[in-house]
DNA sequence: CCTTCATTGTGACGTGTTTCACAAGCGAGT
DNA sequence: ACTCGCTTGTGAAACACGTCACAATGAAGG
């Protein structure tokens, strides 16, 4: 049950699940209070995820050169309260003006400095079938921080393989280069029965985020986050609302 | 922002935006409560959200041959405590046995009946790119009540193309379509900047639940309920939580 | 420098969700 | 028929999260 925490599977789907102390307060400390250094405050999941779509949002006010923004016209883009948004970055600091707004870049900047997400994050994708090809032909990730290092399979029949100018290679040695390498985010895409399999030898590699395709939930140490994405899930909760 | 209800943008991020009042008691009363008739409970989208999982898990239980389980066996498989399946389930009725547990089949088949599986679902795609294309092809999705039932694109290079024994029909054509057929289900993989115009076509469709695989919130009427998928954004909250 | 205006950041409050804990009920065994 | 052990369903309590509402404050203009 450990395992999750801070998942989508009861996430994306049930949905908010967070057994663990949530998350620790992480931004550098103002300068202003060097006593608290170790009274780490708890930020809930909720908001942590929240983050990205404001990220998203604020890039989207930068290519329309808009210089500054308010909580109110950021909560109507993204579809909350203004309160809501006050209230999220307020568990990070002050970055608004009052009678202003926030600045769009330094804001945009601010909450990527808080996800990390300044950085790039090498991954590496398990299970190259349909969907692995897909995956590590997707445009997307690279915009955001996140670059496909390595391609694994057990099948040899498609070791060796080249997809987007990488070798895929085989699963035994999975473990091998994500320590080499310190890669610590996978992406699973295998089927469903080698989900968990996969999980833990990703787990031996040190891995800490996982984003898992196949339909299972997986049991992963607490350090390690895992994110489901599940349409079919999706699609059947909310056939729960179609009227007739 | 009544767009956001029930809507994974904020959600599979943000996460759990319910802004309505929630869903209403939809499955047929026990007869000895008559008079109740109007006094419908809203069942949390949360516990929707959660019921997938369940029949998930319930039908590899029915593969094995388990006949019944506790909730605290199913709380285990899924990772979630005891008392929040038990409670999830009193929002329907009365389902298991003191001593003994749920039966896996009956528990199955009435969660289905309450998220309405137990008919088939008719959707129109829309977006015939790289990821519409892998979607056209997945299999996933009629093991689970839906079934694509017409492919759109406007480009006219690709309109006419079959794809999975389907033509991929011009979108001008999309609201007819939608609407003589009585599809009330709609996939947009389009790219990012044509996402709310389909979104708009599709609620002149009568479409009444969006999975959207675009980076955008979708804005559209209370009716209607979205589901994200964002793959990137889930990646951008997980990063937070990696140490180093 | 003072006034006005817009908008933040946050206590206090309210609602929603999860967990606790236990009386009630079923079934197996005697 | 009675007892025992197990497990449900659910009030009540705890906790988490979202919203309200307003004092505080920066900026702009006189
Ligand atoms: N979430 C989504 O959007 C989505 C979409 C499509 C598929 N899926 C899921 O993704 C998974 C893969 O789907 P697919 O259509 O690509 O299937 P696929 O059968 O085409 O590919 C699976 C690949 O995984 C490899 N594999 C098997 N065991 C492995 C292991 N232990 N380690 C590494 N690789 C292994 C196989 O050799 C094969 O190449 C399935 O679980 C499916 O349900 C999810
Ligand atoms: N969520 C995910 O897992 C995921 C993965 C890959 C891509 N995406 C997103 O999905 C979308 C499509 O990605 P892609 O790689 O297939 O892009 P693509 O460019 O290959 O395909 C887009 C298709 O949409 C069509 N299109 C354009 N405007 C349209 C309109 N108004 N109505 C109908 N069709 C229209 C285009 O003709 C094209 O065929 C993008 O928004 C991308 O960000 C999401």
């Amino acid at each position: 049950m450990p395992a999750i925490a801070r998942t989508n599977p009861i996430d994306q789907l049930p949905e908010t699940r967070d057994v663990r102390p949530s998350a620790k307060f992480g931004i550098d400390m103002d300068l202003d209070d060097e006593v608290d250094e170790l009274a780490q405050l708890s930020i809930p999941d909720v908001v942590i995820r929240r983050l990205p779509i404001y990220v998203r949002t604020l890039h989207s006010l930068l290519e329309k050169n808009e210089p500054s923004v308010s909580s109110e016209e950021l909560a109507r883009l993204i579809g909350v309260t203004a309160a809501q948004i006050r209230r999220d970055l307020s568990y990070f600091g002050k970055f608004g003006k009052q009678g202003k707004g926030y600045d769009v870049g330094y804001l945009s900047n601010t909450i990527e400095r808080i996800l990390k997400l300044d950085r790039t994050w090498d991954m590496v994708l398990c299970g190259m079938g349909k969907l692995g090809h897909a995956i590590a032909n997707y445009r997307g990730f690279t915009r955001s921080s996140f670059v496909i290092a390595g391609l694994f399979d057990t099948d040899s029949d498609v070791v060796g393989e080249m997809v987007n100018d990488m070798p895929i290679q085989p699963m035994a040695d999975l473990v091998k280069v994500m320590r080499e390498n310190h890669i610590s985010v996978g992406i699973i895409a295998t089927p469903r029965k080698n989900a968990q399999e996969t999980a833990d030898l990703m787990v031996e590699g040190g891995v800490q985020a996982i984003l898992n395709y196949a339909p299972v939930i997986l049991r992963v140490p607490d350090h390690v986050t895992v994110r489901e994405i599940d349409p079919v899930s999706a699609l059947q909760s909310m056939s729960y609302y179609i009227n007739e």
